[in-house]
DNA sequence: GGTATAGTTGTAATAGTATAACATGGTCAA
DNA sequence: TTGACCATGTTATACTATTACAACTATACC
């Protein structure tokens, strides 16, 4: 298994570095083992990882950045798949359903999880300059939003947790 | 000055109890309370409610549900003011900037802040049954996400925070 | 192989959300 | 009263998302 070896050899950035958005890094590595990953995910779970799926899952994984689902659907299209939003949009689902991609509510665009099959309620960390966008591990913060929740006998099912701001290249590239 | 006095006097329901939005409460209460401290706030601010703005505020009070931006406008253009788009986007986003109100993107609505003037990044606990809206106190929950941020250099310049779910009489209701 | 079944994709039509650009009118201070 | 500024009205358009139905494909069972 290429991608397993990649991953426990030398770790994988994606899971274990939360900056590795905004910092130079190896996105080939990134792109393999989550695509990897997802493979044998769907797999597992004795679901299909058809052409639509799998084209829309390299598109995201092509960039840190959220891409709106219309800029998915023009490259489906002009690769030959149906070109009616509802393409997209069910890849899409399915894709999120499957944690394998996340939607970015804050820009109503999607991006890849760069850590799939690792049960996990992510927190983004949204550059407003380099529109760069990290998946941090928001174990902390969602423990706090459920003991908030707690209080008040409100169960939490889901939850979107985004942070718009700047990033430290940003930030020192502007001063 | 009558809200403040009825804020001081029994102490603000809405500011006091994330829950209230859940609860039987005398809303009344909450809606001439937030009124109030608005327009104190934007008088102290040099700027100006004007009737859009304030009719705007007030039909975001009369809920503790979100109202999406067309459903205000309805209601504005029945009522003799604009009927396009601009119009009550242009006030919404005043009375967010001016944390007044604060959008649910989750919901792509609006819901009015119930305890303005206080500097807080709220969170928001949104009830999947009922659909009620409650502001709920996120300084924890914002101190964990700041810390994440600060740990890979960014900063946090705004956030939003909404939790799904299913309030203490929903869940009681359902089971 | 045939055939029922469920799941997936394609397509048309429509609904819902948001902004750009420009014109008009009110407010307030020199 | 003039000018600067802000707010509102209006037109047009862009962007995001869903409903409904038709066609196709893999699968499992006979
Ligand atoms: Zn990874
Ligand atoms: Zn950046
Ligand atoms: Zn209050
Ligand atoms: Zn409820």
């Amino acid at each position: 298994m290429g991608w397993k070896m990649a991953h426990d050899d030398q770790g994988c950035p994606g899971c274990e570095a939360p900056d590795l958005a905004f910092s130079r890094h190896d996105h080939g590595h990134c792109q393999a083992d989550a695509l990897g990953r997802a493979e044998v995910l769907i797999a597992a779970r004795g679901l299909r990882m058809t052409p639509v799926r799998q084209r829309v899952l390299e598109i995201l994984l092509e960039t840190h950045r959220a891409v709106g689902a219309y800029v998915v659907l023009d490259r489906l299209a002009a690769e030959g798949f149906g070109n009616q939003p509802p393409v997209v949009y069910r890849a899409l689902d399915f894709l999120e359903e499957q944690g394998l991609a996340h939607r970015i509510r804050r820009l109503n665009a999607f991006t890849a999880c760069m850590h799939p099959g690792e049960a996990h309620a992510p927190s983004f960390l949204i550059c407003r300059s380099c529109d760069l966008v990290a998946e941090a591990p928001a174990k902390a913060v969602r423990g706090a939003l459920e003991a908030v929740a707690l209080m008040v006998g409100f169960t939490v099912e889901g939850s979107n947790i985004e942070a718009m701001g700047q990033c430290a290249d940003c930030r020192g590239r502007a001063a």
